[in-house]
DNA sequence: TTTACATTTCGCCACGTAACGAATTGACAA
DNA sequence: TTGTCAATTCGTTACGTGGCGAAATGTAAA
């Protein structure tokens, strides 16, 4: 864990739409699409987001037919950011917009969202 | 702890410098003048620098004489705040960089640097 | 092979942030 | 009260980052 490798960590941490992203993953898996509609942004910058927080090790993607999966990275090599997902998983479990968001994520269907 | 106050502090410990005020403070009290020798930057940069770090929680500043002095806030009120200055008190310890501050650190001298 | 479509990449714009020097502040010493 | 001086605030500049739409990519179905 070098300084570089630490303050991408943070980096990645200091947004709020990533940590929407991150507590939304703790649910379920999810592809862009259901991401994207449950934050009401562009397709484009979720990918954005989510390269970054895989970038910095917290998630993972698989693709999986045609979409791609992101999972929390449970295996992250750097053990300072398996600490830091792990503690994230401790907080703001009462905050009013990841509690609304966890409700949207329970509903979204990515059949309907894609039009499949 | 808020999204907010979360993504305050994630900021806060985004950027290198900070990490190494922080990883500063941990060895004694330092004022503006010892944290500017050892960074090499303008006092007006670490002063901002550190309003950062103490409006995030992470530090408390003491005025003493004509100096002021900043330590890590061992009581911080956020239990998260608390929990990233633990984490980071077990991190880097054998980076290069923080250990060329901790032997600048322990060299500096306030009375020489400011001219008393 | 060709089409469809989820995702990513690219180009652009608006805004936030780190850096500096200059000016201001505020507390101790004279 | 006045001067000194560490620290902060202000104004400016350069760069980084988040947002979008359009174009490119790549995979699965037709």
């Amino acid at each position: 864990m070098t300084i570089r490798d630490l303050v991408r960590a943070h980096k990645a941490l200091a947004e709020p739409n990533r940590i929407r992203i991150l507590k939304m993953l703790e649910i379920r898996p999810l592809c862009v699409c259901e991401i994207t509609e449950v934050l009401q942004l562009a397709a484009s910058t979720v990918s954005k987001h989510l390269s970054i927080l895989r970038d910095a090790g917290f998630i993972v993607d698989r693709k999986e037919g045609k979409w791609v999966n992101y999972s929390p990275n449970d295996s992250a090599d750097q053990p300072g950011v398996e600490l830091l997902l792990n503690q994230l998983s401790r907080w703001l479990a009462d905050d009013g917009t990841i509690r609304e968001d966890a409700e949207k994520v329970n509903v979204v269907d990515r059949y309907k969202l894609c039009g499949d």
